[in-house]
DNA sequence: CATATTTTGTGATTTGTTTCACATCTTTTT
DNA sequence: AAAAAGATGTGAAACAAATCACAAAATATG
């Protein structure tokens, strides 16, 4: 049964990846424990909310000592199974596919792209670091690297017929960049990255804080922004 | 004063960007009318929440009747400001930033990159259809195209600075591709896009997928991802 | 070693969001 | 023209998330 695959990131978990940003960057600076208030200062989050959730996702500390940076550091790893190494495919070698398929953040967080895909033989001859496979490869190469997750960069028409492709052959994570909802079996995540929308979400803001006028509709706004 | 500026997209104002989608998509198909139900059931949201989101952009349709699309559309086309053109610049023109150079959407949707900028002289002249600029000119672009937002592709360490410099040339909203959290004044508005967090959240949620046993706990866990 | 201080972890409270339920209006039917 | 049916719009109720507040633990101090 195929439905609507329609899934956000839940903003505690958004927030566990801002405290492992910054802590990654307070360990480069040499500290070696952090009390919830200076993940708090670090993220414009207030600390009750940081120890809450640690405490959604079973994180400790010590009372009074606060926490140590690598213990929580190598926690978060565990969480998002960054220990061990992910492998991906990449359906779409159009200009975003092209650029994620060089994004090297990606390999530095264990994350990595096997092969990319697409139906143009010509993309599939272009320079590229990575190998660029025609559509019949996938499950070969599904199976062998053991794949699980897979980012769509397809333009939209063929975004749907793809990501069926992807899941007969075992797929059950999508990043789709797309935009399309693709209807899916409900064991099969799907995230829906949609830059123009990001952006006109900005425009939007931008609107509205132009348009306030007095503090206390800012307040309001900021409150409204989730700030 | 600057502080972390996060900024969080409301998830009604997601579902906005979700639901025009889908109008997009029934006009083309000659559907002219629709009703909380049928836009439920495109988006997979409930009719009541189709409902509520209506009401808190302000958005009304015909008791008995439902909504006329080109009416909703309009309407939506005015919250999101897109009867006006937007002329943004981009800053970074390695990977991130040649693909999003290129990415026709912003254009189809009325956002127009006015011009590029790098500090490399050699990406400036790089093939583009776009004008890449070094930074001294910066001012006078956004200037000239009364530009108020920016796109960041920039590597990580000069984030923070470009984003200063924009800041000072009167830039109010940014999107923000480089994994840092920016201190910006209360009045500018930023959105962070995080690649790998992205993909990082879908591998966890597979992972909790996978791990699920008996249909309850299924549904607890498509609560949790607010399925 | 007792007391003071600091910080965590978590129930209790408040605030925000989603769902329910129904009055209201509009159209269709008889 | 009255009754029935169908959909909206919105208070009320239920649920979820964020903040408050404080007991408990760990460390520091005298």
């Amino acid at each position: 049964m195929k439905q609507i695959t329609k899934y956000v990131i839940k903003n505690s978990l958004k927030r566990i990846f801002l405290y492992r940003a910054c802590l990654v960057r307070l360990k480069l600076m040499g500290v070696e424990r952090v009390y919830s208030y200076t993940l708090a200062n670090e993220t414009g989050v207030n600390s009750d909310q940081v120890r809450k959730d640690f405490s959604e996702f079973k994180i400790t500390g010590n009372k009074r000592g606060g926490y140590n940076i690598d213990e929580l550091l190598e926690k978060m790893e565990s969480i998002f199974h960054r220990n061990k190494d992910h492998n991906l495919v990449l359906i779409g070698m159009g200009n975003m596919g092209q650029a994620l398929s060089k994004y090297s953040r990606f390999v530095q967080r264990n994350m990595n792209i096997v092969a990319t895909f697409d139906i143009d033989p010509f993309k599939q001859k272009q320079r590229s670091d990575l190998p660029v496979y025609s559509m019949n490869r996938l499950k070969e190469i599904i199976d062998r690297f053991r794949v699980k997750v897979a980012i769509i960069a397809v333009p939209e028409i063929s975004a749907q017929e793809v990501a069926d492709e992807l899941v007969r052959h075992g797929i059950k994570g999508i990043v789709n960049f797309a935009p399309v909802l693709l209807k899916m079996p409900p064991d099969v995540v799907v995230n829906n990255v949609n830059l123009c929308d990001e952006l006109e979400s900005v425009i939007y803001y931008v609107h509205k804080l132009m348009k306030v006028d007095g503090i206390k509709n800012l307040e309001l706004l900021y409150r409204d922004m989730k700030y």
